[in-house]
RNA sequence: GGGCCGUUAGCUCAGUUGGCAGAGCACCUGAUUUUUAAUCCGGUGGCCGCAGGUUCGAGUCCUGCACGGCCCA
């Protein structure tokens, strides 16, 4: 710390001590509101005219000396309300104010009314002390903009930036909407492990550790799947669960290694109505947010409201490269690669060559809402194989403004296939293919016809907060720790 | 992993062909009983990200590293 934020800190806590000194607590125990910002300014009115008694707490961040009275601002998590405090009404304890900076909590007793400038104000009885800060505050106009402190130091990125706190509320708010939108329609809300003996249920590379009762390799989940198709088997036949998964791999614009993601499974369901599902989830979500379903995502008016897309897998890019990509073997579409400007370094399956040549080619120009269906199935061992070509799966993707929002199947159900698909993947040379045999276990008990879904809740919460960097939706992203000291 | 950009006071930012380290806010002192980015007087505050190099002299030029951002992969 250098000299003079070290001296501003010892010159507040200089002020701590005086407060202790004359009996006044610095960090007391409580203090009762009987109203919040908001709500004083909605009921200004009727608050006025009864000239009703208010106790209302907050952090200062104004305040204005004018010799004899003060004017201020708290704010508290409702948003904030100017307060003006005058030596003739507080009398001794007006000098107490000294003690008072910017930064500090403070609860105040007194009557609404409006200043000369017509701005609702709270005429200061009496105030107390709820807790004295010993660092400063963030700039008042400018607020705080270095994103890797923003990051770093979320709790100040909120003190100063409003419209930051309005992100997470809208994030809470979706997952609210989420919850009430399947459990209307009958779905259980269930928990799974995210400490797992064995991954599975997505190609990723997971994190590792150690669990020393059990004296047994664990591993965080990269995805609920085969739990929650246990569930299932055993009857509990619309289920879904909100919850943390764990990738070990690169961290962007896109991807945290911790993300957040809804899966959802519905018996006796295939992925059309899985389509549908989510048609309907997207349009109730943007009418509770925004009272309509278009929405502005990047500069671009999106439209909610209206049929998704359908656009198939290897159609498009059928279309887009000239030739059939499932006539391809590794080799020729590495070289195929090289001449539309895919770059297939370090691409060693054939799965992840076809979802590369997509995402690279054809994804990140989806701007409307579309459902990018009937994947190779080589590229996904879960899905069943498509009921009119065994070369593809029932699988879709929901794409927005460029954005992979998540993934769904129709279930693979048949205990035998799943089997060898699961040994189809690692024959393969795919990358983290594992073979759950509990979960074929589970399996061979029978797994009714299952429609599947994943999405992930950041980048939907990135969508409906028009926000480019999944960064700015999760409170504590993931940063390099800095070099130590 | 590669390319480009950034890192200067607690915060927001300037900093000229390489020549004394700057402003606003915040903080401290004083004035001020309707201000609201309050105003006015006077002050304090720097490991210029880190480590080397070039130079009489480096915030500035060069190299490496760290952290971050964007793009590419």
């Amino acid at each position: 710390m250098n000299d003079e934020l070290a001296k501003e800190r010892e010159i507040k806590i200089a002020k701590v001590e005086r407060l202790r000194s004359l009996g006044i607590r610095p960090y007391p125990y409580r203090f009762e509101r009987t109203h919040q910002t908001d709500k004083v300014i909605a009921n200004f009115e009727k608050l006025s005219t009864e000239k009703t008694n208010i106790r209302i707490s907050g952090r200062l961040v104004a305040k204005r000396e004018h010799g004899k009275t003060i004017f201020g601002h708290l704010a508290d998590g409702q948003g904030k309300i100017q307060i003006y405090l005058r030596q003739d009404f507080l009398g001794e304890k007006f000098r107490l104010l000294d003690l008072l900076d910017v930064g500090d909590h403070i609860g105040v007793q007194g009557e609404a009314f409006k200043t000369k400038t017509g701005e609702i104000t709270i005429l200061v009885k009496s105030f107390e002390f709820l807790a004295k800060a010993l660092r400063p505050m963030p700039e008042k106009w400018h607020g705080l903009k270095d994103v890797e402190t923003r990051y770093r130091s979320r709790h100040l990125d909120l003190i100063a930036n409003p419209e930051v706190k309005k992100i997470f509320l809208i994030r809470t708010k979706i997952i609210n909407l989420i919850r009430q939108f399947l459990n209307e329609r009958g779905f259980v809300e269930v928990e799974t492990p995210v400490l797992q003996p064995i991954y599975g249920g997505a190609a990723a590379n997971p994190f590792q550790t150690f669990y020393n009762a059990l004296d047994q390799k664990m591993f965080l989940r990269i995805s609920d799947e085969l739990y929650l198709k246990r569930l299932i088997v055993g009857g509990i036949d619309k289920v879904y669960e909100v919850g943390k998964d764990f990738r070990n791999e690169g961290l962007d614009r896109f991807h945290n290694p911790e993300f957040t993601q809804i899966e959802v499974y519905e018996a006796y369901a295939d992925y059309n109505d899985v389509m549908r599902l989510v048609e309907e989830l997207f349009k109730f979500i943007a009418l509770n947010l925004f009272g309509k379903t278009e929405i502005t995502f990047k500069d671009k008016n999106i439209d909610l409201g209206k049929p998704w897309l359908r656009l198939k897998f290897v159609d498009a890019l059928k279309e887009k490269i000239g030739e059939d990509p499932l006539a391809h073997s590794i080799e020729s579409l590495k070289k195929l690669g090289a001449k539309f400007g895919v770059d297939t370094e370090g691409v060693h399956s054939l799965g992840k060559m076809l979802d590369k040549f997509f995402s690279e080619l054809i994804q990140k120009d989806i701007i409307e809402p579309t459902f990018v269906m009937d994947h190779p199935r080589i590229t996904t061992p879960l899905a069943k194989t498509h009921r009119d070509n065994p070369d593809l799966v029932e699988r879709f993707e929901p794409i927005i403004g460029g954005i992979e929002l998540g993934n769904a199947f129709s279930e693979a159900t048949d205990p035998i296939e799943q089997r060898k698909r699961f040994e189809e993947q690692i024959k393969l040379n795919e990358e983290y293919a594992t073979l759950d045999e509990d979960f074929i276990n589970a399996l061979e008990y029978g797994m009714p016809p299952c429609g599947g879904l994943g999405l992930g809740i950041d980048r939907m919460v990135m969508l409906f907060t028009n926000t480019e960097s999944i960064r700015e939706v999760i409170l504590f992203p993931q940063l390099r720790s800095p070099a130590a000291e």
